[in-house]
DNA sequence: GTCTAATCGAGACGGTACGTCCCGTCTTCCG
DNA sequence: CGGAAGACGGGACGTACCGTCTCGATTAGAC
């Protein structure tokens, strides 16, 4: 019967437990190593050994507190992600403008990869789709008072398919990221969903 | 539809070589062995020593003619993908119902966890990227076209925007596949992309 | 969804497949490996991951054929073990000397290792111990026949317990080994062993 | 012997400080889950935290005590290693019976597996050899105190290579042990040991 | 009719990453 | 201030695939 030899102790300036519970420090160090290799191999140059190896943290700390390798990811995207602001520029067009801005340029760096990188992987795991609709339903809810306010200023007394012109605004998007297009102009679209005067063909 | 599943591998024994030339038999089983496979256990189980186990091939038949394994996974999706026909119902709504439905029904089946899987696969894969956005483009091209088939039936002159309503409807079906949303109801996004009486606001 | 990354291949010098059958290169590769190993770092420095690496195998092939340590330790010692000459020096205790001694100087080398391996490994699992114990039998037959030539021989007319003298020789020698020491004189042993003028207690 | 199982950790909730000193009851506890535990599962499935888990006590107090696993082992054995008592019979063949019977009825229970775990554990563990070795003659001194009973009994002038007799019991009951044949009858070999009429060959 | 060249099923191979398990150390906080 | 609780870095374990390779059998077409 053979004994597993431990390895030395003692090694200094390395970070040590901070009692029975979680070591923020830990939690910070794997995350940023995390998004670091993400944003520096992409998707498929993200394996869990490196992360432990970059955060000089033992393999069995990560899988302690993210059990698979998309519940990290996803840890690392919500940690990462940008704490939005659905600026008022006064007009409809202009608060699509702001928003479709502010996301596209999130999107263009790392946080892009992060995000394409969860949305392929809730394709083959429960717990991160669920998570993603969490988060999907939460943007589209903003979205929905980004169009709502647009009532409230007058622009239009009731926009019609307001719901609809949420979820076309944000399907555009994710594909745009996933295809790569980001950079495709987008204003007509943006146009298109603000035009406040169609007939309400469903009414 | 191409989807024709075609006949099992004889079950004689097993397939030998046909001389030094492809052997049919062979590549229809090897598909047919992926598509089964990914079919029942999605992207995560889909795995090369399975399939060459399912089809009763070496591996070493199938790395000769795809080179990886996403090589594969596209060629089974382009063989099983869906011969759409853009049907003329006499109406841009119906045009648009009548797609919609087809493609939903479709996505709903096994097609749909393959579109799905490459989707994800093309996050971290660059070929199957490219063929992915290949294909995108022919659909969209489709799409165009069905819009450009209700000016020619004159039910406007000019349909604004078409080529971002043809975008957008794409992308919303994208995205309520690969959510999980494919049963919900989806009239008013079509009705709200079929109206023509806009007003044209990016003129 | 990710892919695994393979390295790159066409590293000349490496050992590859000789066809869909064990390489007994690679086979004899590992097990000198996993000698040098145990002979420079004992049992306790014995694992799996530094075979492989100084072998230039794959893990999985270490698995492949020896399904634990303790089946890969056997098969080492299986390998290495003394293709033993019970040699006739004429005499009883020149036999029993001779053996001892080889014995001996057997087991005080890199096999001793290896030996005492197994008898611990044989402790917690099964199989070894199964294989231990054939082993055990034929040494002990090997024994039995030795103390059986000196009758022929005519040192006397039947050797009493014939049976048991070779069985706590054996056992002598085994904690000998065990408790590390070989090094202590055994003559007085093997003079008690050959006595040949005891009483026949039992008869 | 002093192998009385002692009572169970008090259901008192948790044990506490008992001040800047060793707590007796913690000790206990911690022994009594260690030797429960190698009973249950063997050495294989022995491991410091299921034995701080067993015991209600934490790791570090585990090791403040007992600064290795293999420590921990050892104290275990010692706490529970029979008092043996070798029982003066009134004659040598007498005393070698009552004693093999003794310490086979002792093995064949849970102090066997636990003997056959340290003689396992010992050949990677040098702590553990030592203390081994330290048992080991002092069960060997106890033999021979058993045959020196004999001359003093009268049973013989003087016992040739009393010592070796010692040494060849002891090799044959371990090896009778770890080889899980302590079924076998031994009686033949009990005779062989105590015949004193041999021709002392080695004078 | 024989030879040649390519294809076939089979599966071993070197690797990389996975997720699990345990060791021995360390820190906190409860009582 | 002793002790339970358990997180921590580290490293071996055994598994699963990837893409490459070699074998021996097979067969069409060139000769």
């Amino acid at each position: 019967m053979a004994m597993t030899m431990a390895t030395e102790p003692k090694k200094t300036g390395t970070r040590r437990s901070v009692g029975a519970r979680r070591n923020p420090e830990t939690e910070a160090a794997i995350l940023n190593a995390a998004a670091q290799l993400i944003a520096e191999k992409g998707l498929a140059g993200f394996n869990m050994q490196e992360v432990a190896k970059r955060a000089k943290a033992g393999k069995a700390t990560l899988y302690r507190w993210w059990p698979t390798r998309g519940a990290l990811i996803l840890a690392v995207y919500k940690s990462r992600k940008p704490n939005f602001v659905y600026k008022d520029t006064g007009s409809l067009l202009g608060d699509l403008t702001w928003f479709t801005n502010e996301l596209t340029n999130i999107w263009k760096g790392e946080i892009g990869v992060f995000f394409k990188a969860i949305i392929a992987e809730a394709q083959s795991n429960a717990d991160i789709a669920l998570s993603l609709d969490t988060y999907r339903k939460e943007r589209l809810d903003g979205l929905i008072d980004l169009f709502t306010r647009a009532e409230k200023r007058g622009e239009c007394t009731e926009i019609p398919d307001l719901a609809i012109r949420a979820e076309l605004l944000m399907s555009f998007l994710w594909q745009r990221l996933m295809t790569n297009q980001l950079d495709q102009e987008c204003e007509t679209m943006m146009k298109f969903l603000a035009d406040l005067n169609q007939h309400s063909p469903n009414k």
